[in-house]
DNA sequence: CGTGGCATTGATGTGGCTCAACGATAGTGG
DNA sequence: CCACTATCGTTGAGCCACATCAATGCCACG
């Protein structure tokens, strides 16, 4: 097998930036790369942990849910982010991908030991960490707090500016026409909302002249100072 | 000044427990204890974050708000937790005492500059704050999904799991009766509800026997299998 | 031209919020 | 020690935002 790193796109993006390339060629013998369809699983919730990754193309949801089935999406995972537990024996959400996806995987155990001999990984690593807390704690004032049509313009609003994908355009700014990699019922998951609250709100906003819809899955902002209004 | 660390209470639970005595003498040069009484706050959110701190007693709160006011806790933060966000320049939450509490200080360049040479300490604090992001996108289910009562009842859980405070006895698994380090309106905040609410849930648990209410602060767990039946 | 999976729309219900009053408790100063 | 007051918690009545239940519409697929 050769060195697929140097071609890599996420190579100066992902966590193995910080690797030179003999690292990079260790770091590569033990993984590969796995290409996964839109819908299906890469890791269960309670599992046991025997996977970690990077995402080379493509965006995946991790979710909890309860027993009685209700889902909450509590994070979307985009190219070069990391994936998986380290140094922990289960994994805590379910990996699904939404769209058709590529990863880069290790078995844990062993990017474990290689993490542990490279600190400049791991410092990159507990860097992203420190991001996704810092995220994840603000989406749970969302969560908890805020109404469905303050919830629904901060998410076009997010949307629009996570997914300005790096092309190697140089940092154009927000997005005002995307489109979605989520349906309407996955939305819903991500906002502690139901499908139709989902959908009535949408339609609002485009009946209100503050976004546009296309088609099913895109999205355009045309006023975006209200939206941001509307954002509470 | 001495090395206060040998008698510190979290010495072997703190990310400290991964320093040797020498190293523990150098960190012990750039940090300083601070008393906080119950109510102050340590930092403020969107401040640039100046500091970074370890926990040695009492209970704080992280806590983000939107700008009319409203407000969610977003995380709890014990003896022997991490406070802080280091490698980073701004605080994305507000830091308060809930309790009167001891906390060791760091500048937070100054204590980056010492992490980056000691990958032991960086290791232990990205085991930290993957535990604690697991956490978080726990709680982001219960925010987001849970009823007011599967809200409650978790939350009791949570503290009796939570409160068994390291005494020296040997792991006596969840207490059964616990006094919160919160009022009323502070269980509204971390649980996304108002106090009236909170207040309902909590004579109705104690009317329908699960629970009961010795003081203001208290809480007497008396049929935790139907508790834990009605955290959904 | 159906068929099945999403999305929209409407009618109705209800859980938790809002507003308002009252009660309990702890601290304070006479 | 007790009245006074501020703070916190409880309780009730009413309402509204969002969920639920139920049709109907829209495509993309064979």
């Amino acid at each position: 097998m050769s060195i697929a790193c140097d071609t890599c796109v996420v190579r100066n993006r992902a966590i193995c930036s910080v690797l030179d390339t003999d690292e990079l060629v260790a770091l590569n013998r033990i993984g590969r790369t796995r290409t996964i369809s839109a819908g299906q699983t890469l890791m269960w919730e309670g599992e046991d942990s025997a996977l970690v990754a990077n995402v080379l193309d493509g965006v995946l949801k991790l979710s909890t849910g309860t027993e009685d089935g209700r889902e909450q999406i509590v994070g979307i995972v985009y190219p070069a982010d990391f994936i998986g537990r380290p140094f922990g024996a289960r994994a805590q959400q379910t990996v699904t991908a939404l769209t058709e996806a590529r990863v880069c995987v290790f078995a844990r155990g062993d990017f474990d030991a290689f993490a542990r001999e490279h600190p400049a990984l791991e410092h990159k690593l507990l860097q992203r960490t420190l991001t996704e807390l810092d995220r994840a704690r603000h989406w749970m004032l969302l969560l908890g707090r805020k109404s469905a049509m303050e919830k629904m313009a901060s998410f076009l609003l997010e949307m629009s500016e996570r997914l300005v994908q790096n092309g190697c355009t140089p940092d154009a700014g927000p997005l005002d026409r995307f489109a979605l990699p989520f349906g309407r019922q996955q939305i819903a998951d991500i906002l502690g909302l139901t499908i139709e609250t989902v959908s009535r709100l949408l339609t609002k906003l485009k009946n209100d002249g503050v976004i546009d819809l296309p088609s099913r899955r895109e999205v355009t902002i045309l006023q975006r100072d209200i939206l941001r209004h509307r954002a509470g």
